[in-house]
RNA sequence: GCCGAAGUGGUGGAAUUGGUAGACACGCUGGACUCAAAAUCCAGUGGUAGCAAUACCGUGGGGGUUCGAUUCCCCCCUUCGGUACCA
C-alpha cells in the first residue's frame, strides 16, 4: 500500500473545514435562485451515545449525492443536527443518575467527533438541536396557532399505566403485559391529553400520495392503507325491546350484503353497552370482557381466537324487520367506525367464522357472477356478484345495488352514504420531561389558557428530581404554580411535553434559517430550496414520521408559513446494516474478536453462529465505525457500505468485503501514480486506432454507467463500473502506445479519480492533487465539474448474442451491433452445432425470432 | 392478526424492464515474484457426468402463460420492517 488512508483522511477534511467548502450561503437562498438550488437531507440523528454503521451508511448515501450535485453545478443544501428530545435520555437518567440535559450533550458531542472524522460533506454552520429553546419556541408558538384554529384540542385517552411506579409507560416499555421496570401488571387508564387534528387531512393527504413520484412505491402503499379510506355506509338498527334510546349505528363497505346480516356485534367499550344487555346475560357478558380485557393488555399481536358472546338483546332489520341478535365480541375495534359491525356471515370472512362458532344463521345474498340457481358455491364469497334473497334487488349486480340499498336506507331515516378513515387524531401529549412543554395554563375561572406570546419559550427547567414517580415536572413547583394571563390569579401549567415526533416534522425548514430569532423560518428562504430534493433515511419511518411531516408542511402552509404542499420530493430509504451473532455456552453473546475459527478464545468451546440480523449492542455484534475508520480508513468504509448491495436492502458487515475495498483503492492509487506523466499529459483525442476505440469505448461507456447509476441510486453497480474500467486500465501496456494514444490513457486514468471522487472523496482528493496540485487551474476535486460523456461511444460496435434452439441456448455469435436478421441468421448458419440442429434429420426449421442485439430463436420441429 | 417488503453459486450481489443467469467483489485453487512469508500481479472457479467436445440440472417450493420467465399470473413456505408512547 503507497498511501496512508489515515493522514490522508484527516488531511482533506481539514482543507474542506478551513476552506468552507460545502458551506451554503445564505443569501443564495432566495426563490430566484430556485432552479439552481439542491437540497440533500438525511434524516436527523437521534442522540443515542455512538455513532452505529446504520449512520454511516444512511449519511453516506447523502453524502454521495451531495457531492455529485454539487460537481453538476448546483448549490447544495447538506445540513446535520440532532434529533435531542425523547425517552432513552429519561431512562439513562433513572437508571444512572445522568440528568437527560448532560446525557444527551455529551452524546451529541462525541457523535459530532465522529461524524467529522468521516468526512461528510456537511454545512456544520446550520447545525440544531431540537432540545434547544431557540429551537422549540417555535414549537410553542404554533402549537398556540393551531390551539386558537382548533386543529390541537384536548380529549380523553387511554395510556399503560404502572400502578407500581406510578407512570404511564411507553409500548416499548410493557412486556407481556406487565411493565419492564417492576414487572407489575399495566393498566389501561383514561387521561386528558392533547391532540392533533390529522384526520382533517385525510383527503389531502391521501391524494398528496399521487404526486410524489420518487417515492418508493412500498412506502406510499403503507401509508395510503394507514390512512384507510373506505367509502360505504352508516346502517341504523333500532332495538327490539328498547332499553335505551340509542339505535345501534354500524357502518359497512358493503351496504350491499346487508340483507345478509344475521348478527351484531359490539365492541367491549360500547358506550351503550350496559343498557343492551339483559339482565340474565349480565354475568356472562361481564365476564367475557374482563377476560378480553386482560388478553388484550398483554398486547401480543398473535393471531387472537374470535370470541363472543350473546347480550340477550335483538335489533331490528331495517329493511326485512326481522330479529337480528346482538352480541359482543373481542374483534371490534372501538377507534374505527361506531363499536359496532353489522355480522354477514355468508360474506366476511370473520364474521363466518364466528357465526360458525355460536351458531348462528347463514344466509347469501350475493352468489358469483353466471351461478344458475340450482349452483352451489363455496362460503364466505367475498367477491362481487348477483344479488339473491334481497327482495326487489335480487338478479341486480352486488355493485349497482350498494348505491341503491343505501338510497332506500336514507329514504326510511335508517343510514346514509358514509367515508370513513382509519387515520385517527394524533395524540402528543407525554407524561414525560424530556420534551417541548406544552404552553398551556390551567386557570379554576377561564379554564385553559395559551401562556402569552411575550412570555415564551416556557423553559423546560433542568433543576428537577428523578427520584420518585412520574413526571418530575409535576413536582416542580416553581414551573407547576404560575398566574393566569386572563385573570392573573393563581394557575397551574401543563406539564405534559410534546411528543418527539413533533421535533422532527419541521427541522429540515429550520435548517434554511437557523438562526432566525424573529420567526420560525424566513418564507422566501424556505421556497427557494425546498421539497427537499432527496432525503434519505430508513424504512422503519415509512409510515409515522413521514406522514406527520407531510401532515405538518400543510399546517404551516395553510398558516402562510411556507407555499408548497409536500416536504420530500424523492425519497431513499435504506436498509439496515446486519451482523453475525455468535453465542458461547460460557460467555453468552461475543464480540466477534472474541470467536476464532468457530470457538470462543476465552474457553475454546464451540459457539453458535446466529444469522445476520440487525447490529445491536445486547447480541454484541456491533462493529464501531470509529475502529474501522482507524483500521481501514474512511473511503475502504464508505465504499463497502454501498457496494456490498443496493441501498434499500439490508446489508451483511464483513471483514473481508471491506478489505477487498482496501485493496481496490491501492489498485486505483498505483495505477494513477504510475502513470503520473500520462495522466499530467491527458488529453482527449481519438486515432481510430485498436487501442483508442477501446479506451473511447470504455471511457464513455463508464462515464454514463455512473452518472445514471448515480441518478438512480443504483451505487454498488456504479462502483462495479469503475473497478471495471480500471481492470481495462490495468491491461493496457502503455509502453507500446503512441504518443496520442498515451494521452487518452492519461485521460481515461484521470476519469477514475473523477468517477469515485463521490464514494471515496479523501483518496481522489489526494491523487487529484498528486496529478494537477502544481498548475494554476488546481481545484479541489469536490469542486471540478462532472465529467460528459459522447453517446457516440457508448456502445460497441459488435455484440454477441445467444443462439437458441426451440428457447434453449445452443451457441453464440458475433455480428455487427445492428445486424439484420438475415445476416444474424447466415452467421448462425456457419455455427455446425446450431446446423445439426436445423438441418437435423427429421426436423424443420418452423419459425425465426430475432432481437437485434439480444438473441436468434429457431424454432423446429 | 393486519399493512409492507425480501428470498439468485461456498458468500455479498448483477441482469437496459420478458431475450446469452451469475457482471463486479469476497472466498477458494493454481501460477509468477521471494531464501521464506506477507503484500502485489496473472489465471481458473454454479452443480452433476465426462480426458474433452458436450449434455443434463439450476434464481425459496409447487403450478400456469410464452418461441423464451430471476422478471408476468395463481397457491404455499421462510425471513425482515411497521403496527399509532422506541426513534
Amino acid at each position: 500500500m503507497l498511501y496512508d488512508s489515515k493522514t490522508c483522511d484527516k488531511k482533506w477534511q481539514q482543507i474542506w473545514e478551513k476552506t468552507n467548502a460545502f458551506q451554503i450561503k445564505q443569501n443564495s437562498l432566495t426563490t430566484k435562485n430556485k432552479n439552481n438550488n439542491y437540497y440533500v437531507l438525511e434524516m436527523l440523528p437521534y442522540t443515542s451515545g455512538s455513532l452505529h454503521m446504520g449512520h454511516v451508511s444512511n449519511y453516506t448515501i447523502g453524502d454521495i449525492i451531495a457531492r455529485f450535485k454539487t460537481k453538476q453545478g448546483l448549490n447544495v443544501l447538506h445540513p446535520i443536527g440532532w434529533d435531542a428530545f425523547g425517552l432513552p435520555a429519561e431512562n439513562a437518567a433513572r437508571n444512572n443518575g445522568l440528568h437527560p440535559w448532560d446525557w444527551t450533550f455529551n452524546n451529541i458531542n462525541e457523535m459530532k467527533k465522529e461524524l467529522k472524522t468521516l468526512g461528510f460533506s456537511y454545512d456544520w454552520s446550520r447545525e440544531i438541536a431540537t432540545a434547544n429553546k431557540e429551537y422549540y419556541i417555535w414549537e410553542q408558538k404554533l402549537f398556540i396557532q393551531l390551539y386558537n384554529k382548533n386543529i390541537a384540542y384536548r380529549k380523553n385517552s387511554k395510556v399503560n399505566w404502572c400502578n407500581e411506579c406510578k407512570t404511564v409507560l411507553a409500548n416499548e416499555q410493557v412486556e407481556d403485559g406487565l411493565c419492564w421496570r417492576c414487572s407489575s401488571e399495566v393498566q389501561i387508564s383514561s387521561l386528558q391529553q392533547w391532540f392533533l387534528r390529522i384526520s382533517n387531512y385525510s383527503q389531502e393527504l391521501l391524494d398528496g400520495l399521487d404526486t410524489l413520484k420518487q417515492w418508493p412505491q412500498r412506502v406510499i402503499q403503507m401509508q395510503r392503507n394507514w390512512i384507510g379510506k373506505s367509502s360505504g355506509a352508516n346502517v341504523v338498527f333500532k332495538l327490539k325491546n328498547p332499553t335505551t334510546k340509542q339505535n345501534i349505528t354500524t357502518f359497512t363497505t358493503r351496504p350491499d350484503t346487508l340483507y345478509g346480516v344475521t348478527f351484531l356485534s359490539l365492541s367491549i367499550n360500547y358506550k351503550e353497552l350496559n343498557n343492551i344487555i339483559t339482565p340474565e346475560h349480565k354475568d356472562d357478558v361481564n365476564q367475557f370482557i374482563a377476560e378480553t380485557k386482560a388478553e388484550n393488555a398483554k398486547q401480543d399481536r398473535k393471531e387472537k381466537e374470535q370470541l363472543g358472546v350473546f347480550t340477550g338483546s335483538y335489533a331490528i332489520h331495517p329493511l326485512t324487520g326481522n330479529n337480528i341478535p346482538i352480541y359482543v365480541a373481542n374483534y371490534v375495534l372501538d377507534e374505527y367506525g361506531s363499536g359496532a359491525l353489522m355480522g354477514v356471515p355468508a360474506h366476511d370472512q370473520r364474521d363466518y367464522g364466528f357465526a360458525n362458532k355460536y351458531h348462528i344463521n347463514i344466509v347469501p345474498v350475493i352468489a358469483p357472477p353466471n351461478t344458475q340457481d340450482d349452483d352451489s358455491y363455496e362460503l364466505p364469497y367475498t367477491e362481487h356478484g348477483t344479488m339473491v334473497n334481497s327482495q326487489q334487488f335480487n338478479g341486480q349486480t352486488s355493485q349497482q345495488s350498494a348505491d341503491e340499498i343505501v338510497r332506500l336506507l336514507e329514504s326510511k331515516g335508517l343510514g346514509n352514504s358514509e367515508i370513513t378513515y382509519r387515520l385517527h387524531d394524533w395524540g402528543i401529549s407525554r407524561q414525560r420531561y424530556w420534551g417541548t412543554p406544552i404552553p398551556m395554563i390551567h386557570c379554576d375561572s377561564c379554564g385553559i389558557v395559551p401562556v402569552a406570546l411575550e412570555d415564551l419559550p416556557v423553559v423546560l427547567p433542568k433543576d428537577v428530581s428523578f427520584e420518585g414517580d412520574g413526571n418530575p415536572l409535576d413536582r416542580h413547583e416553581e414551573f407547576v404554580n404560575t398566574t393566569c394571563p386572563k385573570c392573573q390569579a393563581p394557575a397551574k401549567r401543563e406539564t405534559d411535553t410534546m411528543d418527539t415526533f413533533i421535533n422532527s416534522s419541521w427541522y429540515f425548514l429550520r435548517y434554511c434559517d437557523p438562526n432566525n430569532d424573529q420567526s420560525i423560518f424566513d418564507k422566501n428562504a424556505v421556497d427557494s430550496i425546498n421539497p427537499v430534493d432527496t432525503y434519505v433515511g430508513g424504512v422503519e419511518h415509512a409510515v409515522m414520521h413521514l406522514l406527520y411531516s407531510r401532515f405538518f408542511v400543510r399546517i404551516l402552509r395553510d398558516l402562510g408559513y411556507l407555499s408548497f404542499d409536500e416536504p420530500f420530493k424523492h425519497l431513499i430509504t435504506q436498509g439496515m446494516v446486519c451482523m453475525t451473532s455468535y453465542k458461547c455456552p460460557n460467555h453468552s453473546w461475543l464480540y466477534p474478536h472474541e470467536v476464532d475459527n468457530d470457538r470462543c478464545v476465552h474457553c475454546q468451546s464451540v459457539v453458535t453462529v446466529g444469522r445476520a440480523e440487525k447490529m445491536s449492542k445486547s447480541k454484541n455484534n456491533v462493529v464501531n465505525p470509529k475502529e474501522i475508520m482507524e483500521q481501514h480508513g474512511v473511503d475502504s468504509c464508505r465504499l463497502f457500505t454501498m457496494f456490498a448491495g443496493p441501498v434499500d436492502k439490508d446489508i451483511q458487515w464483513s471483514q473481508e468485503g471491506i478489505e477487498g475495498m482496501k485493496r481496490f483503492l491501492g489498485r486505483v492509487y498505483t495505477l494513477v501514480v504510475q502513470n503520473k506523466q500520462h495522466v499530467q499529459a491527458r488529453k482527449y483525442t481519438t486515432t481510430n486506432s485498436e487501442i483508442s476505440n477501446h479506451l473511447l469505448y470504455h471511457i464513455n461507456y463508464t462515464i454514463k454507467k455512473v452518472t445514471n447509476d448515480i441518478e438512480s441510486v443504483a451505487f454498488n453497480t456504479a462502483i462495479a463500473a469503475i473497478m471495471e474500467l480500471v481492470n481495462v486500465l490495468y491491461k493496457v501496456d502503455t509502453k507500446t502506445l503512441t504518443n496520442d494514444d498515451r494521452k487518452l490513457f492519461g485521460y481515461a486514468v484521470h476519469s477514475v479519480i473523477e468517477l469515485l471522487s463521490p464514494f471515496a472523496p479523501h483518496i481522489c482528493e489526494e491523487l487529484n492533487e498528486i496529478i494537477d496540485g502544481h498548475t494554476d487551474s488546481y481545484q479541489l476535486i469536490c469542486k471540478t465539474p462532472w465529467l460528459k460523456y459522447d453517446d457516440n461511444h457508448t456502445t460497441r460496435n459488435t455484440v454477441t448474442i445467444g443462439v437458441q434452439i426451440n428457447g434453449k441456448m445452443r451457441s453464440t455469435i458475433t455480428v455487427s451491433a445492428d445486424a439484420s436478421e438475415d445476416e444474424a441468421v447466415k452467421h448462425a448458419r456457419q455455427d455446425s452445432k446450431i446446423l445439426g440442429y436445423i438441418d437435423g434429420d427429421g426436423s424443420t426449421l418452423v419459425k425465426t425470432i430475432y432481437i437485434k442485439g439480444r438473441i436468434l430463436n429457431f424454432i423446429v420441429k
